[in-house]
Formats: structure tokens, sequence, C-alpha cells
RNA sequence: GGCCCGUUGGUGAAGCGGCUUAACACACCGCCCUUUCACGGCGGCAUUCACGGGUUCGAAUCCCGUACGGGUCACCA
């Protein structure tokens, strides 16, 4: 069996979306799991959506996930290049000849209006648009001054009649398609630029791609890529069609979606963590074995099984990818998640009379239940916000006849701390119980929402010292 | 409209003809731990697999039909 070879092509408009970073991750998976090579070719023959920096920024959010090429356009091997379908116009440019030469494909001079006016006939009579085959066989005198005129044109396949094309797909087994269900297409813009279609066919086979996973809209794009495989007699590489990824309402995820961050990018400015993208990423449309969720990237080469690969929609579930952030958040050691969290704070409180000691240990406060690293900001705000509104449950709290008792006592208890310690604070509620004779909720829900006018929060030692002595009395003394 | 594809709980999902009186996870609800909260631990949560037929001793699992959802029919990739 010859070496598993694999690629990723995503065409330079932006930045990397969470639908591609999930095609690539699992063509790397597979690579990495058969000893392979995973490739990065740029598909950029639509040189109007082509963008500036669109290369550099998918191959550094690649790489941000883990997801390092064997080869690309920076690190080509000889025999495979060019990397970017722009410079390999005059291979093409060959094939293109040698299709028409052999009667495959020939010149249409039909133009986008004509085109636009027929697939409206055709729409309108119930039937699938299609190219009616007009400029398939031309007459010398036509073509002829179709060329005086100095029409553009472009060149299109001839698609063979009463063919049917098979494949056996790696996710959805056995899928066929007729021919009679494809008009001529296009291979060749006007602009003298290959399509998609046609260029991902030369490349594939110049790369000596095995295996390609790509999105299920691209189902019905294999069988014309299939015909032109069949005409220059090559071998194609073996399908794997991935199923859509949808959002809470099931549709499928689109860029305008507001609910859900769509590009890598911005998983990587809110703070996730990479590992725990790469895993939540794994998750999307594929599942493992046993019961066990929470995967490293060498854990999933390892165990990766194209079969199980799902057929029916993955959908993007938020708080899945919230909780593997967080189960991977917990692992890390603090001083790690204090490095990454800082710059958060940095940007949105005023920090300049706090120590780093203060910041370690608030951020320590909430370690185990941040998920992402921005996070941070709004789980701290209590710290730094000066507004108190009691919600109505907060109102109760206030109500009861336990709470003055307990503000009064604890603030007595808090005045006598001369070392302001979170020791000294644990003693100073100690004392306060024992004065007042009043423990549990209703001491420590008492105080909290006297303190902080909320109900949850973390621990109220910790939230009392790191407050601040100040801070806190003028608070009790308040009420 | 044609052609392809899918349909398991509140959610993600396992299951591939008998071991399933349907894993596991998230969410939710209880209990325990903690003098509170959070973390953690334990337990509960689909008599049922879109619907209707069929095949079979036996079906969530195979076949057919219906409904619903989606993908695609570009000189975009």
């Amino acid at each position: 069996m010859s070496r598993v070879r694999v690629r990723y092509a995503p065409s330079p408009t932006g930045h990397l979306h969470i639908g591609n970073a999930r095609t690539a991750l699992f063509n790397y998976l597979y690579a990495k799991h058969y000893d392979g090579d995973f490739i990065f070719r740029l598909e950029d023959t639509d040189i109007a959506r082509n963008i500036e920096g669109g290369e550099e920024s998918q191959l550094k959010n690649l790489a941000w996930l883990g997801i390092v090429p064997d080869e690309s356009p920076f690190q080509p091997q000889e025999k495979y290049g060019p990397y970017r379908q722009m410079e390999a116009l005059d291979i093409y440019d060959k094939i293109v000849e040698e299709l028409i030469e052999k009667g495959h494909a020939y010149r249409c001079y039909c133009t986008p209006e004509e085109l636009a006016e027929e697939k409206e006939r055709q729409e309108a009579a119930g039937l699938a648009p299609m190219y009616n085959g007009h400029c398939r066989n031309l007459s010398e005198e036509a073509i002829k001054a179709y060329e005086e005129e100095g029409r553009p044109y472009t060149i299109r396949l001839k698609v063979p009649e009463g063919k049917t094309y098979t494949f056996d797909d790696m996710i959805r087994g056995e899928v066929s398609f007729e021919s009679k269900d494809i008009g001529d297409w296009v291979i060749v813009k006007s602009n003298g630029i290959p399509t998609y279609n046609f260029a991902v066919v030369v490349d594939d086979h110049r790369m000596e791609i095995t295996n390609v996973f790509r999105g299920e809209e691209h189902i019905s794009n294999t069988p014309k890529q299939l015909m032109l495989y069949d005409m220059l007699g090559w071998e194609p590489p073996r399908y794997g069609h991935m199923t859509i990824i949808v959002n809470e309402n099931h549709k499928k995820l689109s860029k305008r979606d507001q609910n859900v961050m769509q590009f890598v990018s911005q998983y990587e400015e809110e703070g996730y963590l990479p590992e725990a993208m790469f895993n939540f990423l794994a998750l999307l449309g594929w599942s493992p074995e046993g019961e066990e969720e929470i995967f490293s990237k060498e854990e999933l080469i390892k165990i990766f099984d194209e079969k199980r690969l799902s057929k029916s929609p993955s959908m993007f579930d938020k708080n899945k990818l919230t909780w593997i952030n967080n189960r991977y958040m917990k692992a890390k050691d603090l001083d790690e998640v204090v490095t990454m969290c800082k710059p958060y704070l940095l940007e949105a409180y005023d920090l300049s009379e706090k120590s780093d000691a203060w910041i370690h240990d608030l951020i320590g406060l909430y370690h185990d239940q941040m998920s992402y690293g921005k996070e941070i900001v709004e789980l701290v705000s209590l710290f730094f916000k000066d507004d108190y509104t009691l919600d109505e449950q907060g109102k109760e709290v206030m109500s009861w006849e336990t709470t003055p008792v307990v503000v009064k006592g604890f603030a007595s208890e808090l005045e006598a701390i001369e070392d302001w310690s979170a020791e000294n604070v644990k003693v100073a509620l100690k004392a306060t119980q024992k004065a007042t004779g009043i423990k549990g909720k209703p001491l420590f829900m008492g105080l909290r929402v006297a303190i902080t006018a909320q109900e949850h929060g973390p621990d109220l030692t910790q939230t009392v010292t790191l407050l601040g002595k100040e801070k806190v009395l003028a608070r009790l003394c308040s009420i």
C-alpha cells in the first residue's frame, strides 16, 4: 500500500473557520494515524475573493491548534509543487489542451446573460437548471464568427452520456450519480483560470493524494471530478464526506450566525485553550469508542478511526465546548492560568494598586470554574465594580432577622484585625459565629449578600480577604 | 423541481439483528462533602429509537413508502 497523503486546501479568503478547522483536523488525524503526510495547499483561483494575508492567517490558526503541515508553500517537496494553484497554471493548460484534443472539452461562447436567461427558462418549466449544450456542436462557421467577434469563451467538459459514477465514500458508503443529471460544466473560466472542480483533480493527482475528507457540500462535486479522472486515466483518491455543522436551530452554521463564534482566531483571542479546542473539534462529528471524551492530540491520533465519523449533522454544542475547556483549564497549573488571564484583567480593570500576589489569589479563586481566559473579567467583577443592587432573593436574605446580627458582629471582629490575612479573617468569622450563635447558611449567606449583593460566589473568607478591610467594613457599616 | 444525504431523551451522542428492561457526557433535579458558595462524590432523569408497512423466532438496528430536516444543482471554492 502506498503512503497515505491527505491535504487541507483552503482558499485564502479569510481566517480559519470552525468548519474548515474541523476538516483540516480530521484530515490531519487520518494522516497521522496512518503515519502519512498532511499537506497544505492553496486554492486561490478565485482571484477576486482572495485576501491579503489569507494564507498566513490560515497557517497560523492551524499552528495554534497544533496542526502543522508536512508540506506547504513554505515547505515544498520538489516533485509535488507548486502548492498554490495560481502558480500551476501552465500545468492545467497542458491538461486542458489534452482534453480538447481528445474531444472531451470544448469552447463555450455563451455569455453570462444568455446562461442566466436559459436557467430562468428551465426553472420556469420546472426543470433542473443545467447547461443546454448550446456550444457543444457548433459549426465551423459559427465558431469562426464568434472568434472574429472576439467573444470571450469558457471551456466546458463534455459530460459523457449514460454513465453512472459510483464511489465508495469512507463515511457514507456507496454513493452514485447519473451523468444525465450533470450538465457540461466549466473547467476554465473566461479569464483563463481553471475552476475549482478541475484544478482540484489535477492537484490531487499530481500530489498523489490518497484520501480526501471534505464537507458534505462536495458530494455532488464528486461525480464531476470522477469523470475527469476517468478521461485522464488517473486513479481517484478515496473520498469521505463529513456532515455539516449546525447551530442550536439545526441550521447550517453560517458566517452571519450571531450565537456562535465562527473563527478559530476568536477563540484564541478569548483565551480558549488550543488543546481543548482540538479535543472539542475532534468530537464534532466523530466519537471515540469508549466512554471517555477528554483526549490529548497524541491520544486522538492513536484512536482515530474514520469508520466512526458520523453521517448525521453535528451540532455545535456551546455547553460542551465550555465544559471541555473547563476540564483543560482545571488541569493547568495556577501559575499558567494566571499568566494567561492577567492580560484580560489588565485590559478591563485598573490594577495599579494591586500586588501580583493579590492578582494571583484572585484568579486562583476562580480557577476551578472558569472555562476560558477572558471569562475571568466577568467572574471577578464584584471585586471591581461599586454598584450594589439586590435581586429578589438578595432582598429576602437581607430581611432575615439573623442578617443584621451577623453583619454587626462580623464588622466588629474585622475591625479588630491588625494583620489583615485570610487566616485572621477566618478567625474573625469563627468568632462571629461564636458570639452570635448563628452559623451555616444564615451566617455565610447573610454576610455574602451584605458584602457582595450576590447569593453565590467564591469562598467567603478569600473574598473578604481580597476585597480588603476598608472596602468590606464600609459595606458592612452602611447596613 | 431533479439528484444526493440524514431523522435515537431538554441537549450532544453510543448502538450496525438477540448480551439494550437504549451506554456515556452536558444540562436539570435530589442527596453527601464543605459551618456558606464553588469544586468533588453518589443517585434520579427515553417502557423507547420521526411515522406507516414489511422481512425475521426476534428490529433502534435490514427492506419499502410517507413526513420532516439538510446539502447541491455558478465562469465560488
